[in-house]
DNA sequence: TAAGGCCTTGCAAACGTTTGCGCTAGACCA
DNA sequence: TGGTCTAGCGCAAACGTTTGCAAGGCCTTA
């Protein structure tokens, strides 16, 4: 038996139970340690005698024996430890995605390690080397950019399986499992349009990510294809504020030429930023101008005007990468399709026909 | 050296590279490993020779060497590993919390480990013994409910440092690091009494969560000390829904007798449902009534009318949890003090005088 | 110059589990 | 009865690291 080091957390160290290990029930259960082990791995074909393989069983449960992972993990050489690499657990999209991924990968017996980026190349190959040297089994990017395709390449050398949700970058093959985000952007492009927008606009997020190139591609091609105009504001390398929103607004408003009256924001936030930019110019919303935007955040519907909205599928974009995952550690070789998950339109009262005198 | 086990997670399986170890380094600097493993051991007092130190160190990290974090555990017993257990990640409070974690643990060389209970004791015991069993040094728990009692008394008694965050639990001495909900619901009953209000109620959260349970008597002293009155409304097991807040609200606004003008909610999106609620009855906001919620959610300045809230430094808390967790681990056998980081109040518009007309 | 000290390094035993191999004993067949 | 086969179990070597112990060399001191 084996003392754990440390004293207890609360208060007396009272407790400073031992630890069980195979020697233990094998002295216990009169035979070798070998044995137990083999009793105990419910994949091994029949190498032990039902009745022993019993007896060793019920003694282990009753002696509280649990296998050490570690040293499980350090002679089969997997860890049974998957790592997701996140950027920026403060985001809201990100909870039900993460949730997903856990609850899959559990049910493989897979557990779930959460590392948290912040959109640092530096600090994300940090953490990539300390989960390298901890042997986890597989890794799941949800925060990849291109900007990290070496990382990402530097992963793939050391053999260690990768999976990319929420983001793709271009350039690598990797399974993948994203949202359907050129669909977003046709959704919205196409609700515009039929309540009779022909000048629109968009509140674009960064271009070097996936999703945001995808929906302004879709939301482009879907207005072209109408015949209706498309005023073009430029992106920003920031994110997903009201500020952005503010600013992005701002800049539309102050463009000569006609006002769009349609605006598609790649994200929530960024839309409440431009209502409020836009009600400072005397604009109500939906009477002068209809706004969608992306995310279908929780508050959406207590916002003034409630915001319409395209929604994501984002638990089903967790399982369904964790499924992919788990393909892979199963079936070495191949790689598996990427896949999406398709958004839907929520409508509230953020958009509308378009201002009839014009 | 040794090859990764399973293929390339990315297409063409080219890569499997190997894993280089302290013996390939020994070989490669004609020394013994073991004086490999002392040249690469920071801490380990000159030990060494400068010189062989110095080339060990080159050659390692030319060759790429890594050290095996899972070996290391096996032999030294600590995996400089920390598990956080959270209830429910899409709860948005909870993200930066686990960032301030993460960052505070970091800093001394941990790896944060998250996992999600969704509050089912089942799930949490079947989490436990898979962490003790992956030998964590160290366990942070940000959910804990009386209920978890037992769970967290037999962590103890596993010998495993043991942190509680954000929730405590009453019954169990346990280092802890929580928001001074106490002082929250005084700063609520102070600011509604300030601005008049004599007739106060509060849309309590469920009662054996220690931080709802504090809120509610912090704010109930302060209105009975101020002599003013206060309406009771039966607390639910139900938590933090704009459902939950409009049958509360629903059932204040029934009751007999005089109905009250300030309103403490112990959670924004229970104020969110309550504000719901009131307009339906044809009472709007400030006028009519007053509200005050809890945790300053993002949307809380769109939300109509903005909604004045206690604020909770949230980052910090999880910070200082860090820092407790990292007393606990260098300094066995004491028993840091509990620690309360301080709310604050937002003031918005959901708040003004109580109507003159009585 | 010899003895004792420190500094540096090598040796080998752990940590707890997995697993290839070999041994024994019974079963089966000729 | 002797031989082969197989089921069941023990043996021991890994996995990669850490670390107490001892050995060797050099320096100091008497």
């Amino acid at each position: 038996m084996q003392r754990r080091g440390g004293g207890a957390g609360g208060g007396n160290g009272r407790g400073e139970r031992t630890i069980v290990t195979l020697a233990d029930v094998a002295r216990a259960a009169g035979v070798h340690y070998s044995t137990v082990s083999r009793a105990l791995d419910p994949v091994s074909p029949a190498q032990v005698n039902p009745e022993t393989r019993q007896r060793v069983q019920a003694l282990a449960k009753r002696m509280g024996y649990q296998k050490d992972m570690v040293a499980s993990g350090l002679k089969r050489g997997r860890t049974h430890t998957v790592a997701v690499i996140a950027g920026d657990l403060g985001n809201p999209n990100l909870a039900p995605v993460l949730r997903g991924i856990a609850s899959g990968l559990e049910q493989a017996g897979l557990m779930t390690l959460i590392s948290e980026t912040q959109f640092d190349s530096e600090r994300l190959e940090r953490i990539v080397n300390h989960l390298i040297s901890r042997r986890v089994d597989a890794i799941i990017m949800t925060a990849a950019r291109p900007l990290d395709a070496p990382t990402l390449r530097w992963i793939r050398r050391q053999g260690i399986p990768l999976v990319l949700a929420i983001q793709t970058v271009p350039g690598i093959r990797l399974p993948a499992c994203t949202n359907d985000d050129h669909l977003g952007g046709v959704l919205a492009a196409r609700h515009l349009l039929s309540l009779g927008h022909r000048r629109l606009a968009q509140l674009r997020g960064p271009m070097e990510f996936s999703s945001c190139f995808l929906r302004a591609q879709g939301f482009s091609e879907t207005v072209a294809a109408a015949g209706a105009e498309e005023v073009v504001v430029k992106s920003t390398s920031l994110w997903g504020s009201p500020e952005l929103g503010g600013a992005l607004m701002r800049e539309l408003l102050d463009k000569k030429g006609v006002r769009p009256t349609g605006i598609f924001a790649h994200h929530d936030l960024t839309a409440v930023g431009a209502l409020t930019a836009a009600e400072e110019r005397g604009l109500t919303c939906p009477r002068d101008l209809s706004i969608v935007g992306y995310h279908n955040l929780p508050h959406n519907d207590r916002i003034a005007p409630p915001l319409t909205s395209i929604s994501q599928p984002r638990e089903e974009l967790g399982r369904t990468a964790a499924e992919i995952l788990i393909t892979v550690l199963t079936k070495p070789g191949q790689t598996p399709a990427p896949r999406l998950v398709r958004p839907s339109l929520v409508v509230r009262k953020s958009t509308g026909p378009p201002p009839t005198a014009s």
